[in-house]
RNA sequence: GCCGCGAUAGCUCAGUCGGUAGAGCGACUGAUUCGUAAUCAGUAGGUCGGAGGUUCGAUUCCUCUUCGCGGCACCA
């Protein structure tokens, strides 16, 4: 028997025998042997230890490339597994996959885990790494497996098997050391010794089996690893950066809103943090009349009969908020705006000379989330909608695309994100509206795209019951995504509440309906800004764009003057008159993420001038007062 | 909604193996007027999330409950 074995530089060794990933890193270099974490051959990943018994292309990976990190946190998750069942005998075994940064494992023991339980299995982990145990690869039958779970105790595992894996499918398991193994697709390190000593477990929490609610409540224990100390130290250094930007902490600090119990899931804004929100709806409002949209408003609660009209009763009533009251009627708060836009559509008589028309309304709607999926501004129960409707023709359908894309993006830009990625998702399963216009719409959406050259990811099956969306997805300062805007073409409301429209050739039309939305929810996207500047808003959005900021008392007077004079510029200003040196006001105010601080003294008072510092900078800059007042104006839109 | 954890001064947090609580910052008062990230001193401030229970006595132990946090599920 001969295999050859060819190498990526193209070299071609012939080995008499089955040889192994490691064998042929060991021939190559000792140092080579150590990095390696498995062989790729011929593309797939392999254990170093398989044997190879083919004509290969093969190359060693070092735990320093990047596919070794996933090999790194897969067996990670497996000796937490087998520490677990040491450590707590009678603890089944699941499921633990690798994640982006780490792995998790998710165990059934009626016992819940606690946080201190944590360190005790983080140790027992790291005593199974050092007593370096083999990892083996074995290719088991079917009813073997089922047998050995069942026998011993493992129930999901065994129902995996017997439900979730074809009977002509290969199923392997990993043995690691003598007694421990769990079933495993792999590729794994060949002992445990490999994984080093750069992981961390972080937290426990609660998973249903196979992700359905309806199952077992599993225990999920997660945990971080990387190939090296330095990559483990440096991602938890970038964990608190991201607590650092948390907006429910910043909001805090920077007296911007609230939250209590009387109102789960809704906000209490303050002064300064309504500011801000005023600031987004007033930009938008202007750059949505400029494109054609008439701002309405529609009312908040309507006759559950109406929603049931609508259909928004019978598919999502679940989630609505409705009056109990001694009368015959009951009010639901609006979940959504677009019924309320439909009847603004229907009064009098349309024609298809005043279309497309476009109705927005910054219209506060209600719903009824799930206690546990709350989360500060980013989830809540009563929210702002940047919300808005376009009555049209299918022959306007594409151009209205591409002035809502390119609105959408624009608006982006200026906030600060540059990078938007957009989803197209098309027509379901189960759908309602004839497949002409779902060809025509999906079309439209397309086409819009492709004419601005725009990318754009398509989500084949994924679209509304009622038409296909587009989505707009942005990736924030620290490489989060956070979807906010959406297009949706609706094939379905205007027929379901009458909606018509007299065309050219004197016949009635239903119109086609667009949602659409830039903000999406106006919490969540200031939720969203806060973190992605940390705080620190650029000066047109800041709540108090500059504090003046006097050195002396005597200055005091001169600084109230400076105020006036930036707000009468439209500037939102305000002073620091406390009783405390200029190095503490600098302090104070770069904490509050002032965006410029004007510092007066004496000289500054006899000159008629203002010293700016900005914020972060140390630089500064000594000007007359009215030429700062104008310069500081301009900023502002 | 589910699993787990938590709730102490305005904020951040310490504490009490059951004997009615402390710090720093902030607030207030006074002194200080000091040119770019914390001047000094003093004072006030808490039914220890809510309701029940055990106990001579509960902030501490138990039960329920509300809200929050971390995930899971959900997100029209």
């Amino acid at each position: 028997m001969s295999l050859q074995i060819t190498f990526p530089d193209g070299n071609v060794k012939s080995f008499d025998a089955p040889v192994t990933g490691l064998e042929i890193a060991q021939g190559i270099s000792p140092g080579l042997a150590k990095k390696a974490v498995v062989v790729r051959v011929d593309g797939e990943l392999w254990d170093l230890t398989r044997p190879i018994t083919r004509d290969a292309q093969i190359s060693i990976v070092t735990r320093n490339q990047p596919e070794a990190a996933e090999v790194i946190r897969h067996d990670a998750a497996h000796v937490m597994a087998q520490a677990v069942q040491e450590l707590f005998p009678g603890t089944q075994i699941t499921f633990g996959p690798s994640t982006e940064y780490g792995f998790y494992y998710d165990f059934a023991r009626s016992e819940p885990f606690t946080e201190t339980d944590l360190a005790t299995i983080e140790k027992k982990m790291r005593e199974i790494v050092k007593r370096d145990l083999p990892i083996t690869r074995e290719v088991w039958p079917h009813d073997q497996a089922v047998q050995h779970f069942e026998a011993s105790g493992e129930r999901f595992k065994a129902e995996w098997i017997r439900d979730g894996i074809a009977a002509d499918e290969e199923l392997t398991i990993y043995r690691q050391g003598d007694g421990w193994l769990d079933m495993c697709l792999g590729p794994h390190l060949p002992s445990t010794g490999r994984l080093g000593t750069a992981f961390k477990l972080t937290k426990v929490s609660g998973a249903y089996w196979r992700g359905d609610k309806n199952n077992a409540q599993l225990q999920r224990i997660y945990g971080l690893a990387f190939a090296s100390d330095d990559e483990l130290k440096a991602h938890l250094h970038m964990l608190e950066e991201a607590e650092k930007r948390d907006h429910r902490r910043l909001g805090k600090q920077l007296d911007l809103f609230h939250l209590q119990e009387q109102a789960p899931g809704s906000v209490f804004w303050h002064p300064k943090g309504w500011t801000l929100f005023q600031t987004l709806i007033g930009f938008m409002r202007k750059k949505q009349f400029e494109a054609g949209y008439q701002e309405i408003n529609t009312p908040d609660m309507m006759d559950k009969a109406f929603w049931e009209t609508s259909g928004h009763w019978q598919n999502y009533g679940e989630n609505m908020f409705a009056t109990e009251r001694d009368e015959d009627r009951t009010l639901c708060l609006k979940p959504m705006n677009c019924p309320g836009h439909v009847q603004v559509f229907n009064q009098g008589t349309r024609s298809y000379r005043e279309l497309p028309l476009r109705f927005a309304e910054f219209g506060k709607v209600h719903r009824f989330e799930p206690s546990g999926a709350l989360h500060g501004l980013l989830r809540v129960r009563s929210f702002t909608q940047d919300d808005g409707h376009i009555f049209c023709a299918p022959e306007q359908l594409q151009a209205e695309c591409v002035a809502f894309t390119r609105l959408t993006l624009d608006q982006y830009r200026v906030f600060g994100f540059d990078n938007v990625r957009i989803k197209l998702s098309t027509r379901p399963e189960k759908r309602i509206g004839a497949d002409h216009l779902w060809d025509q719409s999906e079309a439209a959406l397309a086409d819009a795209l492709d004419s601005m050259g725009i990318e754009y990811t398509l989500f084949p099956g994924e679209g509304a019951f009622y038409g296909p969306k587009l989505e707009f997805v942005l990736r924030d300062a620290i490489g989060r995504d956070w979807q906010c805007g959406t297009i949706q073409v609706d094939l379905n409301l205007p027929s379901r509440l009458d909606a018509e429209y007299i065309g050219e050739d004197g016949n009635r039309h239903t119109p086609i309906m667009l949602h659409r939305a830039i903000f999406g929810s106006l919490e969540r996207f200031t939720g969203i800004l806060i973190e992605h500047h940390a705080g620190s808003l650029p000066f047109w959005l800041a709540p108090i764009q500059a504090v003046v900021a006097p050195i002396v008392s005597d200055a005091d007077d001169y600084a109230r003057e400076a105020c006036t004079a930036l707000k009468a510029a439209g500037v939102r200003a305000d002073t620091d008159l406390s009783n405390e040196k200029i190095n503490k006001k600098i302090r104070e105010l770069s904490m509050q993420k002032i965006p410029v601080i004007v510092v007066v003294g004496r000289k500054e008072a006899e000159e008629q001038t203002v010293t700016l510092r900005r914020l972060g900078e140390e630089r500064q800059e000594t000007l007359p007062l009215a030429e700062a007042v104008a310069m500081l104006a301009s900023l502002n839109p």
